[in-house]
RNA sequence: GUGGGUGUAGCUCAAGGGUAGAGCGCCUGACUGUGGCUCAGGAGGUUGCGGGUUCGAAACCCGUCACUCACCCCA
């Protein structure tokens, strides 16, 4: 038997269900924060994410799923959506327009990691990218769309955190700081964040292990390396989500892991996941535009992972399922005249159904029953010979003859609004 | 890439060397043209796969594959 690939997924009708509550709201909020959907393809050339993730992070040293194509050109299907946003944005001249860009996008990603919960090799985000403003009521704005996203959809326990990394000039000012602290602690920190010092310090604030922790309490914090400029800019962020009334965490220890980020960045968790327990995450990257060959053009977005929304969307924010109607057609002459209606019934807009299988009226009423079905039409010979058919609730077991040509008309009168 | 856990009926799980079981689901009948509920009956298994130990293996050993959780890292 030939089956599905590791950590790749199925989406059944009964989950798909799901996706469709979380999709619909990030279209909804979308739309209503006047971000457009944009559709950009699931590869692109291998450098554009060499280039804009960077180079050593781990996406591109080991996650990403890379082929050749017939030419001998290297392509990779997308970690992440960010980067081939960017470069349509710079391709297409969209800079060019006088309104602000602002855009949304839904879709796979892929990254070639062990499977675990809440994470798969080919896994989902929505996200957003607003580009053109270094104003911080931007990232106010992006920070508000996610967080409303995730409050209307009712998931529990979601923690907003928030830093900020200081401009391109800042960063390497800190970093410096920062090693010669760790360098006088090394002995003390866990083999990990040894490695790490080499190779991207910045994450050592972000480990778990308890004597790291302790280790790094002293540690000189991010936001006091902030120029003046970096540091109002945060201070505005924030001044803003105060304004807004959302709740957030400064965190000075919060590090992302891709290259591109400035100043804010942001990131949700909930305690009802496992392990991997980030709901979205985001931040500002006012180099990326330039670092790909556009313009310089200062831009902020997010990512949220779909699959770990659907892990702890309650129950309560699904809908019930519609009514629906069930011919039972059965017999040399109930057959034909049933799937008549059949047809006359989806052409008024009734979501109706009928099963070819079905030999007696028995299996066809077991099967409107597990269908759910509101209304039994029945036809049998006996029926299509008199010209009726029978209209059964199912619910109330009431039952009640009608002429076949004014059926299907008479159930859509009764189903649907007027 | 590394480590742990688990693979038995369609699903959830028992049986821990001696005849492979339960609940749910499915099928049939009671009800010959009326669903659910009840009752009675029935079908369904190379115990993931390959080897080994043993008179005898679902169980113990080795290998392998799959799933899963965690590390690294990330949404």
């Amino acid at each position: 038997m030939i089956h599905g690939i590791k950590g790749v997924k199925d989406l059944l009708p009964e989950e798909a269900a799901r996706w469709q509550v979380i999709e619909a709201a990030a279209r909804r909020l979308s739309t209503l924060y006047d971000y457009r959907e944009i559709r950009v393809p699931i590869f692109e050339v291998t450098e554009l994410f060499a280039r804009s993730i960077g180079a050593s992070t781990d996406i591109v040293e080991k996650e990403m799923y890379t082929f050749q194509d017939r030419d001998g050109s290297s392509l990779t299907l997308r970690p992440e959506a960010t980067a081939g946003v960017v470069r349509a944005y710079i391709e297409h001249n969209l800079g060019a327009s006088p309104t602000a860009q602002k855009f949304f996008y839904l879709g796979p990603m892929f990254r070639h990691e062990r499977p675990q919960a809440g994470r798969l090799r080919q896994f989902h985000q929505y996200g957003v990218e607003a580009f053109g403003s270094v104003s911080p009521w931007a990232d106010v704005e992006v920070i508000s769309l996610l967080w409303r996203f995730l409050s209307e959809l009712h998931l529990p326990g979601l923690t907003l955190e928030i830093n900020s990394l200081g401009n391109a000039a800042d960063r390497p000012v800190y970093k410096e700081a920062l090693l010669d602290f760790l360098k006088g602690r090394e002995k003390t920190l866990c083999q990990n964040c040894q490695r790490r010092m080499g190779t991207n310090p910045l994450r050592v604030l972000d480990c778990k292990v308890p004597t790291c922790r302790t280790a790094t309490e002293e540690a000189p914090k991010l936001t006091d390396h902030l120029s003046p400029q970096s540091r109002q800019h945060f201070q505005e962020v924030i001044g803003g989500l105060d304004a807004l009334g959302i709740p957030y965490l400064l965190n000075p220890r919060l590090v992302r892991g891709l290259d591109y980020y400035t100043l804010t960045t942001f990131e949700v968790t909930s305690q009802h996941l496992g392990a991997q327990n980030a709901v979205g995450a985001g931040g500002r990257y006012d180099g990326l535009v330039e670092t790909l060959g556009g313009p310089k053009t200062p831009a902020i977005g997010f990512a949220v992972g779909m699959e770990r929304i659907a892990l702890m969307l309650p129950a309560s924010t699904l809908p019930s399922p519609g009514k629906m109607v069930f011919v039972a057609a059965f017999g040399q002459k109930g057959v034909p005249a049933g799937m008549q209606i059949l047809h006359e019934l989806r052409s008024l807009g009734v979501q109706s159904d009928s099963d070819y299988r079905a030999l007696t009226l028995k299996a066809h009423l077991r099967q409107a029953d597990r269908l759910g079905a509101a209304f039994v039409l029945i036809v049998g010979d006996d029926e299509a010979e008199k010209g009726q058919v029978i209209l059964r609730d199912m619910a109330s077991k009431e039952q009640h003859e009608l002429p076949l040509s004014a059926a299907a008309h008479s159930v859509a009168t009764r189903l649907l609004p007027a």
